[in-house]
DNA sequence: GAGTGGTCTAGACCACAGA
DNA sequence: CTGTGGTCTAGACCACTCG
């Protein structure tokens, strides 16, 4: 046969390593969180050098299939399927004060997953963009509201966190929130626009941008996420009827990991 | 100096020779379109080997910055700024029916830029996916508009079509579209729902899901982007008050290029 | 045909994990 | 200490572009 002229793709060899390890991973020939062969031997069952294999492995691992430990091997992803995050929703919806608040408000887990907070409180000068949201000058301090989400097997024991999903930082200018029940660390984010509400500054509009990045110094390990894989950086002001901002929130998701879903009405 | 227990970061050589060249890129020292030297001679100059440069290049140009042309040399994109697509505006504001409609409705593009778009009408099996959201039959057609839009300099000349920045396929079935008004080429997307509105079928919610992932097979191709960059891919379902849905539309962006806005109120 | 980007190889060294 | 992933090199070949 001579040379396709138009074959399908003309694949380099690290891809089509790299999809015959895709292939793999979503037929189920490795369970979700097993080790991988080392890529040397990998590299000889698939016919080909470990330069190649490692590369392919890359590619692989920054779509988010599998995570590498230097030194450590390399692992089936826990979660192969998307988590879902639904926006609107995820303020208008009534708030549950309960432990469990997450699973109910901010995503949408598949089964057998359960999402854990890892909150905290602190106050701190914000970061330039931040303030200039907010309208406070830079040196001035603000409260933070941070939030780390693992999601967990339900059956996981209470010492495995799971893995990292979601990593949220809330900005909320000292004036409003010094003193307040907004520096209690149990508050769901909901909650957080029920107190803003008591306290004379209920947001009446939500303004949020979405952009897709490399994840910044840190934010790769944190997340547990290769250095090469994307994040989904979502920014959100809430803003009063008079339109003074009151909460702005930064929120970091690894990108391979969600599918972010909006739903609005068309006014007649 | 005894080696730093916790540097900034134990960078790779690609990774500094990446970060000089995103740098130089940031601070001007290539024009936006400028050819870069060949990679033997920018290892050269960088005091790095052509397989690190080239790793290096790799790295950028899958951040957006560079484009890289097999055979041809590598450029500083075009677009280095992010456009800005604003969500429910782009449905709700009034429909102008000029021609230069995606320039307002659409998108908001840097100053100097012009948007064009290069619309195709056909009709179609459609992906099953679509079918399933449409609640029609895999084998039965439905009517396609398909919209590339591009960017270029407002100076540039017309035979310049610019930089790919969307790619975008409308979905209606045909039971709804045939023979109508909807098979005309030159229609904005905002006039598509008013049309729609004109045949009984006035959409009243709108659903959005937006996923981030690798392009898949020639997409790379039509928006001119390396293979390892990443695209948004926007899937929006426009439904009716008896919750019909009368048009999906499948949006694919380099999510390099793009800023998502929504916004919405909360209901008091 | 010369120049250029893309790829592959074979081997080397390192840093880290884990027994 | 051994195994593993991560990186780097030097050189090679190919496919493509462009003059």
């Amino acid at each position: 046969m001579p040379p396709q002229p138009s074959a399908p793709s003309a694949a380099a060899e690290f891809r089509r390593v790299a999809h015959k390890l895709r292939t793999a991973i979503r037929d189920g020939a490795y369970e979700s969180g097993a080790r991988l062969p080392a890529a040397a031997s990998l590299a000889r069952d698939l016919g080909t050098t470990r330069s190649t294999a490692e590369r392919a492995i890359r590619v692989v691992a920054a779509e988010g299939l599998l995570t590498t430990r230097k030194g450590g091997g390399t692992y089936v992803s826990r979660i192969l399927d998307r988590l879902t995050r639904r926006a609107p929703a995820l303020l208008v919806e009534q708030s549950a004060p309960e432990a469990d608040t997450y699973r109910a408000v901010e995503a949408e887990l598949p089964a057998g997953l359960i999402g854990r907070p890892f909150p905290s409180v602190r106050s701190e000068q914000p970061p330039g963009e931040v303030a200039l949201l907010l309208g406070v000058k830079e040196q001035s301090e603000v409260l933070v509201r941070e939030t780390r989400m693992y999601a967990a097997a339900a059956d996981a024991p209470p010492t495995d966190p799971g893995t990292p999903v979601q990593l949220s930082v809330t900005y909320i200018p000292l004036d409003i929130a010094g003193g307040t029940a907004l520096e209690r660390l149990e508050l769901g984010p909901a909650d957080v626009h029920g107190h803003l509400a008591d306290l004379g500054h209920r947001p009446t509009a939500i303004t949020e941008s979405v952009q897709v990045r490399a994840p910044a110094d840190g934010e790769a390990e944190v997340l547990a996420i290769d250095v090469d894989n994307r994040v989904i950086e979502l920014t959100q002001r809430s803003s009063t009827a008079t339109d003074r901002v009151v909460e702005v929130s930064i929120t970091v998701l690894p990108a391979s990991l969600w599918t972010l879903s909006y739903r609005w009405a068309i006014p007649s």
